[in-house]
DNA sequence: ATACTATATTAGAATATACTAATATAGTAT
DNA sequence: ATACTATATTAGTATATTCTAATATAGTAT
């Protein structure tokens, strides 16, 4: 197996590449799930409804579409992949489905989302 | 302008639905920052760029090619995208241009990028 | 000038994403 | 039972994303 090259350039820093490459793999999986995590907050209705339930403790479908002014159909889908990574929980109550963010989300979700201010 | 209902529940919280709606409003900008900026970081590909770039000072696109094993193209066009978005910058010495974390981006990466560990 | 190297850009294809519209599921009320 | 409500799911469409392949740009070297 010969070693992967994008560039023809004389010298190459093989250690570097190297030792950053062990870098990015001893954090492989961290990374995977930040990927994900990233993914999912970098779509707007999804990062409204975490930021909503980081105020509100709980909030049900129909709230939630209501607050988006959207239809329930798409609401419901993002809840889902939400619920799907962990991020948030739901529990019945007669009809209503409440969501509310996951305990052992809410203070990693609280530093990313809350904290991400931009110094402008 | 009739009021939009994703429900036709008949109790509706139309206080609480309308401050979260202000809620939601008075940080409009910040949101829509951040949605854009999480989303760069949900790709693999980018967020292993800017962890690199958090750790290295600055790489040339040949060595993030090469460290991530991928064609040049792509990798320029990633880097355009985290340019284009202020967390990158870039700095030409001949031929060889080097990529860098924008100073002001730095803190709110770190807090961001690092900071978001699982406890898991 | 020509040849070569590093990077950027473009067009196109394959895939992923997010919605709409329709339908399914499950609980409530009569 | 039937009718209604809240939510979930599915199929389909429109759009966005990310790659490949080819080409353009700009610097270096001869």
């Amino acid at each position: 197996m010969t070693k992967f090259t994008a560039c023809k350039r004389a010298s190459v820093d093989t250690l570097m590449i190297e030792s950053a490459q062990d870098m990015l793999e001893a954090v492989e999986i961290e990374l995977a799930e930040k990927v994900k995590l990233f993914a999912l907050l970098g779509n707007e209705v999804r990062l409204k409804t975490v930021l909503l339930l980081l105020n509100v403790e709980r909030l049900c479908v129909c709230d939630i579409a209501d607050i988006l002014k959207m239809n329930q159909s798409p609401i419901s889908q993002h809840l889902r992949k939400l619920r799907d990574a962990g991020i948030l929980e739901n529990t019945r109550e007669g009809m209503t489905i409440y969501y509310a963010v996951a305990n052992e989300k809410r203070t990693l979700l609280l530093s990313i989302v809350k904290g991400a201010n931009n110094d402008r």
